[in-house]
DNA sequence: TATAATTCGGATAAAATTGTCCTTTATTTA
DNA sequence: TAAATAAAGGACAATTTTATCCGAATTATA
């Protein structure tokens, strides 16, 4: 609706991640995917730009997989998931495709958008993983279907 | 950034069309293109797509072009050419796409959501053709580059 | 009535995104 | 040290989106 499937993927695996850690259990792109409900191998190609960026952290071997410090769980705010896998179109980006659309030469929507886009981009910026993940530990949010 | 490529075509295109209507101008498909910098073909099929829905009038022939009536630039609002054109995923989908999210099986971003959704479906449902032609008309915007 | 201009619509092509498969590399443990 | 396990990474396939091309239908006008 708003990121591409592979940034959706992305927030769904992190977040499931970070709830595992806060047990103490590495997981295998195996289980995420199985427990996100995403294609395994597709979720593997993005687990390794979140590895690459530094948003997770990967073992390999028996016994490895996927894990997220505790520190981590707080500074990785999902702008920074959304940056390393869309890029910074969202923030970017004018609502009609326009090259150059700024406040000096505004397309006829620019106005409009600026609210929204602020709004979702403060949104994106002030929430951790942390936050989501605890809302699932409690049963009061969802990953799968 | 938040709109299919078509859907942004369309727009544009329906707010020119708009701006040239107001001075009793009927234009050309690759009049449009040309003055809302977008493929020719492309804007065809997206036109028709306008022409289907009741967004835009076509009349064919020499001296034919597409054509708002004045009427129509008040009543016509952005969220119908969104709706024609991208259908209403906008409105339905899941921030992180996930099948079944509403209020009583959240995902983590569904309330962090609403609030964005809800300012862009205003936004999309209050704003007319005639308003954005007429940032036009005046200099104030523009639809290229 | 013939011609030219224009939209309509179908077929196809190109590009981007999504998704799979398989080999290599690192690491644990028996 | 050998075997087994898991991520990394490259090549490829399928699907969706974007884009082009061309003949058919419509209509103004010479």
């Amino acid at each position: 609706m708003m990121f591409s499937k592979a940034c959706e993927y992305g927030i769904r695996a992190a977040v499931y991640i970070t709830l595992q850690s806060l047990e103490g259990r590495r997981v295998s792109v195996t289980e995420i995917a199985e427990e996100i409900d995403s294609p395994v191998a597709f979720t593997a190609k993005i687990l390794q730009q979140l590895t690459r960026n530094n948003i997770v952290h990967s073992v390999k071997g028996p016994t490895g997989g996927f894990e997220i410090d505790r520190e981590d769980m707080d500074d990785v705010k999902l702008n920074m998931i959304v940056k390393a896998i869309d890029g910074d179109k969202i923030y970017v980006g004018c609502g009609l495709g326009l090259k150059e659309c700024n406040a000096n030469k505004p397309c006829p929507l620019h106005d409009k958008f600026v609210d929204i886009r602020t709004n979702l981009r403060t949104m994106l910026q002030s929430t951790s993983l942390y936050e989501l993940a605890t809302g699932l530990e409690v049963g009061l949010t969802y990953l799968k279907r």
